[in-house]
DNA sequence: ATGCCAGGTAACACCTGA
């Protein structure tokens, strides 16, 4: 059984002690990091190495980052959303397995607000992704392409669509991206193994939002036909939703039987 | 309409997030 897992830790420094301890008790094989806010050098690999996991990092100072942390070998690691004019903003990384996976760690751009220049930046960023995922699948490789999108997929993935339908995350055109991606062939795998299931990955800090159970689904793990069709199971851990020193993001996960079935 | 919270940077306030 191997297990993959994505969680927007909103600073690795801070978060440490939590993913350690969610490292432990979820035991995945493969956890994929945003919003890590260091730069690559100083990513703290020390604590994960003494724990079994190799990182591949992608960070900058203060914003955005990415990282993937695993128990086995990565290579062809790639730190770029190739068409990406500005790649200045550690969104984006990649690396293979030993088994041959290839991995794609992300962390899309949030678009807000709507009437900036910053919602048509995380149109074309979703754009770029598009293209990126189509050339994987085109050369017939297994992909997982997980982390935070920025996209509530559907209505019922937020715990009221009025109240924030002018949020870039749920504007059409973004759904409309991430339609794409699905129609690419793409499997959302939490949404495969739960079909009916009203889930949130994020809660705003404010507002209460976390006791009031307000929040949304926009943390995904995306699978090429071949790896979906091994998908045992997914969740959504809230647990450490609920720690003091707490990310607003909570890990999404999913299990896949091991070999061709 | 605004701030509500949290983190980082820089500096005792401002930016970004979603």
């Amino acid at each position: 059984m191997t297990v993959v897992a994505t969680w927007n830790v909103n600073s690795i420094k801070v978060r440490l002690p939590l993913v350690l301890d969610w490292l432990e008790r979820a035991a995945p094989d493969f956890l994929f990091l945003q919003e890590t806010k260091c730069p690559t050098e100083a990513f703290p690999g020390d604590p994960f190495r003494e724990r079994g996991y190799q990182a591949a990092v992608a960070g900058q100072k203060a914003y955005n980052g990415v990282a993937i942390l695993s128990k086995t070998p990565l290579a062809d690691i790639r730190t770029d959303l190739p068409g990406d004019a500005d790649d200045a903003q550690a969104r984006y990384l990649e690396a293979t397995t030993e088994g041959g996976v290839r991995l794609a760690c992300l962390y899309a751009p949030n678009g807000n607000p709507v009437e900036s220049e910053k919602f048509p930046c995380k149109l074309a960023w979703m754009d770029r992704l598009a293209a990126r995922a189509r050339a994987h699948l085109d050369e017939g490789r297994p992909l997982v392409m997980g982390g935070d999108f920025n996209i509530i997929p559907e209505d019922r993935d937020v715990y009221d669509p009025q109240a924030v339908s002018a949020d870039a995350l749920i504007q059409p055109q973004s759904r409309a991206r991430w339609r794409t991606l699905l129609n690419l062939g793409l499997v959302d795998a939490f949404r495969a193994c739960h079909a009916d299931a009203i889930a949130y990955s994020f809660w705003d800090y404010q507002g209460g939002a976390w006791p009031r159970n307000q929040g949304m689904r926009i943390d995904h793990i995306l699978l090429s036909p071949d790896l979906a069709d091994r998908l045992a199971d997914a969740g959504i851990d809230r647990s450490p939703r609920g720690a003091d020193k707490a990310s607003d993001h909570t890990p999404v996960w999913c299990r896949f039987r091991d070999g061709a079935r």
